[in-house]
DNA sequence: GCGACAG
DNA sequence: ATCTTGTCGC
């Protein structure tokens, strides 16, 4: 797929807080995406050279089937350290190498990380799905922000995400006495929708099929 | 000022 | 993220 030219890659923390609240005002958490979805994709990082060199990796798989129909991968520099409530200047720019190479665009891409449950609304999954204008959904494997209650042992048990006296995302038990996933608004998709994709992509895992097959890939040597 | 802190 | 073996439990 062909991406449109974005933004010019910070060097500091505080030209990436400019970018954050700039593009912010761009994300749309209501449903704007056509259905039935037919693909869904997911996207994760690996690294080689010390952290020296970032791979990342794309799968795209058939919904709700969820066959795996492509996959690409990228390599480049990494040029921007990991800090918390940064992750995107990170990140993304091997991804949209990886995205450039898929032939089939999916209708929803699941994130490795947050979408709005951000410091500043705008998780990797906010980022990314504004730069490729693609709904995407934050599914992250921790917490970065926010406050819930406990929640019940099963399986599609869920409970609010809190930060600020405002609901930023939810705490979704995807598997049955597993540790839960944090799933967040990335752009395009409402919160109700996003845990009912989730919940439709982790059949039997704890993370979404289409994240394992590209954590598979970008950990592959 | 003191903790917390996606991957 | 990454470094790393075995081990507990369904």
């Amino acid at each position: 797929m062909k991406i449109n030219q974005h933004h010019t890659w910070p060097s500091t923390v505080e030209e990436a807080i400019t970018i954050q609240e700039q593009l912010r005002s761009q994300v749309i958490t209501e449903d704007k995406f056509k259905e039935p979805v037919q693909y869904v994709a997911g996207v994760d990082m690996g690294f080689e050279a010390d952290g020296t060199i970032s791979r990342a990796a794309v799968a795209v798989l058939s919904f709700p089937d969820l066959q795996v129909i492509e996959t690409t991968l990228a390599h480049r520099p990494t040029t921007f350290p990991y800090i918390p409530g940064f992750l995107s200047f990170r990140e993304i720019p091997a991804v949209l190498d990886a995205l450039e190479k898929i032939t089939r665009i999916p209708d929803i891409i699941l994130c490795d990380g947050q979408g709005i449950a951000h410091p500043r609304r705008l998780g990797i999954a906010c980022h990314l799905g504004i730069l490729v204008d693609i709904p995407t959904i934050g599914v992250a494997k921790s917490l970065l922000i926010g406050k819930h209650e406990e929640l019940p042992e099963t399986r599609g048990s869920r409970q609010p995400l809190i930060h600020r006296g405002e609901t930023i995302g939810a705490v979704l038990r995807t598997r049955t006495g597993v540790k839960p996933v944090y799933v967040s608004s990335g752009y395009k998709v409402s919160l109700p929708t996003a845990i009912d994709y989730v919940l439709r992509c982790t059949p039997k895992y704890r993370l979404p099929e289409t994240t394992r097959v590209a954590d598979k890939l970008a950990s592959a040597r």
